[in-house]
DNA sequence: CATCAATTGTTCCTATTTTCACAATCTTTG
DNA sequence: CAAAGATTGTGAAAATAGGAACAATTGATG
């Protein structure tokens, strides 16, 4: 049943042109050729040509793409046209600032719930987000959750995963600075802002020994 | 000058080896090999060789590495041995996050000062960092500032980067939805949770998917 | 409605990254 | 200290990703 296959660095690009082209789309942009939208998101024409002809023909020759009828296309493509609902575990620092932003208008990702050990969080509200104690997760029925977000502390993740599987969760967003150990039919995305900062030290150190050797 | 040009996919994993090590020595391991640290980070043992061999050879045959002598060599080449300055532009719901966690101790990264264009927030203090206003950074010597975190609205990024710009700033940690259009000798990295949330959910949709046409 | 300009979809080429396979060599042990 | 076992470093192969070039085709224009 073809759609041949998409490359995984095409997928990881969707969600930014999603973004993207909503932008364009609430400024009242009908069309929009691959050359413009390069520039917008900073990735060669080539490869954005490219990475739509992976799902057929979006596009229309001297013309370029339509902008609702691409927007529309992406949001079925990331499901986004129904309610991704996802649960926080570990209301502290980050995960505080996550509730309060939840993702804003325009996007149908929610985080319904969350979870932290502190029996003081537990019963208040962020951002319209009830918090629960953690013991509750395994009571509930996640069936319909898609994912958690993890930020709790680096010490408490795996058991916090383990818990949240047990629950039936079979996605995660880790902020947290390790590595989780998880059955293969678990996906697991790692958003590691330490090393984010150190591998942007370590580039702009080296090109500027490079411009010295120059 | 010789050490082979260090791939670019290898030295984003570089933080990551570092600080995985930094646990072990904490740990007091003094000792390990490429499999067995590659099944703590989750990197393929091979690709973890390759990886040391672009710096020479750090390990010996029939033992493994030292960790130690692994991680002083990782915090040179990382520059962790001398002390990076940041600043932090936006103190808002993740800036504070950012704030309170100021990149913990062993980690020789450090958020020094904060802007905010709110004036309600100049002159307070968050995990002992000083919050000023926007104004002053075009008045203050940022020369030994190696790069500034963004956490302001999306709106409003492209010109905090530009103010940072101006007062000598060279790379950005950028964590608002918009790709930055600035000279090719600034460096940018993007840290985008919602791109990644939405990568995820794509990805389990579609293994989903996959399982059922077996 | 014929011509010109624009722009896609795609083929082919190149660069980068990952993985395999194994000789070289060190460590450990009896 | 010789033999056995472990593990690195790396050359070569495979897989993935990125980009140049261009025929095909559509839209715009006079
Ligand atoms: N704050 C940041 O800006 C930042 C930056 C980079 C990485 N991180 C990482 O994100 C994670 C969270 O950071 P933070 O600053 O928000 O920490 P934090 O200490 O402020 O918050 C952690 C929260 O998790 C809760 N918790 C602890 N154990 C739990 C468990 N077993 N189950 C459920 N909840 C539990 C705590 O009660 C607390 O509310 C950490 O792993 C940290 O390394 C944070
Ligand atoms: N909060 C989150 O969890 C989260 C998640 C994903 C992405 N983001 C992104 O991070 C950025 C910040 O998010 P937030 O939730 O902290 O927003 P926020 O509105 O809470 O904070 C923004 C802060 O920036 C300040 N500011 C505005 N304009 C400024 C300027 N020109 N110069 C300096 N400071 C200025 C504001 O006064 C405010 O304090 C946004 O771009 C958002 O999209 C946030």
């Amino acid at each position: 049943m073809a759609t041949q296959r998409v490359p995984q660095a095409t997928a990881e690009r969707l969600p930014l042109y999603y973004r993207s082209l909503q932008r364009l789309v609430d400024n009242g942009k009908t069309r929009i050729s691959s050359s413009d939208f390069g520039k917008i998101v900073q990735i060669d024409s080539t490869t954005i040509r490219k990475d739509f002809s992976y799902f057929g023909a979006l596009g229309r020759k001297g013309y370029g793409y339509n902008t609702q009828h691409l927007l529309e296309f992406l949001r079925k493509t990331l499901y986004q046209d129904e309610l991704s609902k996802v649960i926080l575990i570990g209301v502290g620092h980050l995960g505080t600032a996550l509730l309060n932003h939840n993702f804003e208008r325009n996007n149908n990702t929610r985080i319904v719930r969350a979870y932290d050990i502190n029996p003081e969080k537990a019963g208040k509200e962020i951002g319209g987000t009830k918090i629960h104690l953690m013991d509750e997760l395994a009571k509930t029925d996640n069936s319909d959750i898609t994912a958690a977000i993890l930020t709790v502390p680096a010490e408490r993740a795996q058991e916090a995963a383990e818990q949240a599987m047990a629950s039936g969760i079979r996605g995660f967003l880790n902020f947290s600075p390790v590595r989780l150990t998880l059955p293969p039919d678990v996906y697991v995305r790692h958003v590691d802002m330490t090393v984010e900062l150190q591998a942007l030290i370590y580039f702009l150190n080296h090109s500027m020994e490079e411009k010295q050797n120059k």
